[in-house]
This record gives structure tokens, sequence and C-alpha cells, in this order.
DNA sequence: CCCTGTTATTTGCATATACAAATATTATAT
DNA sequence: ATATAATATTTGTATATGCAAATAACAGGG
């Protein structure tokens, strides 16, 4: 069934749900690749970019609640992809080596990812759709 | 900080993730008074506007899996607001007297939450965002 | 220098969701 | 009529996520 056929089709809820479900879809399938969820692996990215950002930091940039970057670094570090030193109330998140090492997969599947969905739906059709999306997001 | 100013603010599974649960935020405030998650509230609506409607159907109405239908169902039946009959594989779900009492205050609390989402970002900017994303959920 | 409030992070608990397998029923083909 | 395929639903299990409380560290005022 197509989603403008649903009894909820006008409803913001409805709409954006689906629509994050079948990009996470998509995105999952991007990074099967790596072994890596789509969060964890935007996790990881991030801190392959900025060595020893916090979590505070990467919830800010992920839009996640703290508990929820504590438990995917958690998973990360069981992978040895990256370590949490502590000193006073400060958590820095390191990419280990292993980690470093998935750099080029990463932005690869990254790339992939943008492909299949911008192949899809177009150019610029999704880029805007990103913009319109995140103008919303931040309204809200 | 803004999605817009986060490293991913390009990227769909950023935005769509974002928006979503944001809306979702939004969703869960606006059904507080029914003491309902948004999912089981637009499950309830469904089947007062059509009782006896199948878990299958109600799925593809709500893109959701046969067994998130099962799991929501179960809990309604819990608060006693529908009933599962069967008759071989199919099932049908009905709403109980105490269900259909709450057809006033779910139609109000969709109301509601249509105001308060519209009222944010415009009537016909919302409006044109909704089906714009029921379009790319359609061709994903 | 202590007390109090603020900030950073983690933990306990609860939730919605999906996938894959199990179960049960119905339809079809030979 | 029986075997096989298709369909509908449920169950077991795993996941990501959030909230609220706990913990820990730091900052500022008296």
């Amino acid at each position: 069934m197509k989603s403008c056929d649903s009894a909820f089709s006008k409803c913001l809820y409805f709409s954006s749900q689906a629509l994050a479900r079948k990009v996470e879809k998509l995105a999952i399938e991007s990074w099967k690749p790596t072994g890596l969820s789509p969060s964890h692996a935007y996790l990881l990215i991030l801190v392959l970019r900025e060595p020893g950002l916090q979590p505070t930091i990467v919830g800010e940039q992920l839009q996640l609640t703290p508990s929820t970057i504590t438990r995917l670094v958690e998973k990360l570090e069981e992978k040895k992809l990256v370590i949490r030193t502590n000193e006073g109330k400060i958590t820095n998140i390191y990419p280990t080596p292993k980690g470093k090492a998935m750099q080029e997969e990463l932005n690869a599947c990254l790339k992939n990812f943008y492909e299949s969905y911008s192949t899809i739906l177009g150019k610029e059709n999704s880029a805007r759709m990103v913009t319109d999306m995140n103008v919303l997001t931040d309204k809200l």
C-alpha cells in the first residue's frame, strides 16, 4: 500500500514516521558492509573527523540524547573502534587504529547511501527535501 | 543545536530521523490526555472508523509490520479498548464500548495535534511537506 | 573553605519497532 | 484427495531510543 493512500496520509506524524522508517531501511542496507548500524556509523564518522569529541557534542550533532550516545559509544567500544578517556567530568571519545582503518569504507558507504536515494528521488529534489525537513525540525 | 548546523544536515538519514523524533515528541504530548501513545491512538482511531479491521489491513494503513500490530493490539486489549475475534486464520479487531467512548477525545487530540504543528509551521507549508514526504516514501 | 547549584555522564527502566521462525489456516494443482 | 504453496497471525529475540534518577565533577557566593 502506498502511504499516500493511507487514512492518515495527511498527518505529519504518519508521514514523518513512515519516511524515517523507509530511509532507515535503506541506510541499514548501505552500511551493512561495515557491520554497523547507521547511527553507530554516523557517530564513528564524527569522531574520526574530530577525535576527542565529547558525548554531549556528539549528541547535539546527531540530535540524540546523552543516554543514547552512551549506549552507542559502549557498542563501538566493545567492537574496539573507539575508546573513552575520562578526565574529571569530561569524557573524550577517540577512534582506535581499528576505527581509523574504517574511514575509507565509511565514507564510501556514506556516498553510496547518498547516491542510492538521490538516484531514486533526483538530486535537487532530495536536496530540497532535506533542507526543508531541517527547517521543520528546527521550528518544532 | 539546530539540525541545519549539524555535520550531517545534508543527509536524508539524519534529517528524516531528526524530524520524526521531534514530531513524535509533539504527538506524544498531544495524545497524553488519552493515556495512549500516538501509534496506539492511530490504531484505535482506525478500528473505530472501521470496526472489525484485520491486523494486516491496519499494518498497511499505518505502514507497520504485522508483528508490531500484534503488539499494539495486545496493549489496547489489556486496556479493554479493543477485542480480537478469531475465525480461522482471520483476526478481526473491534472497539469495545470503552474504546468507543474515547472517539470524541481521540478526534479532539488529532485535531489539537494538527493545529499545534500547522500553527508552528504554517498550514500550506506543513500540508505541502506532508504530501512531499509521502511521495518520497512511496518512491523509496 | 564549604555549600549550593550547574554541568557531564552513566544507569535503570520502559518503550516501539523489526526480523525470522513458528503456527495455523486456506487455496491450488496434480 | 492429498501434497504443496500461499496467507494471516503470533512469538521469540534483538534493537535503538528516551526519561528520570543517580553519580560525579566543577564553579561561584557567602
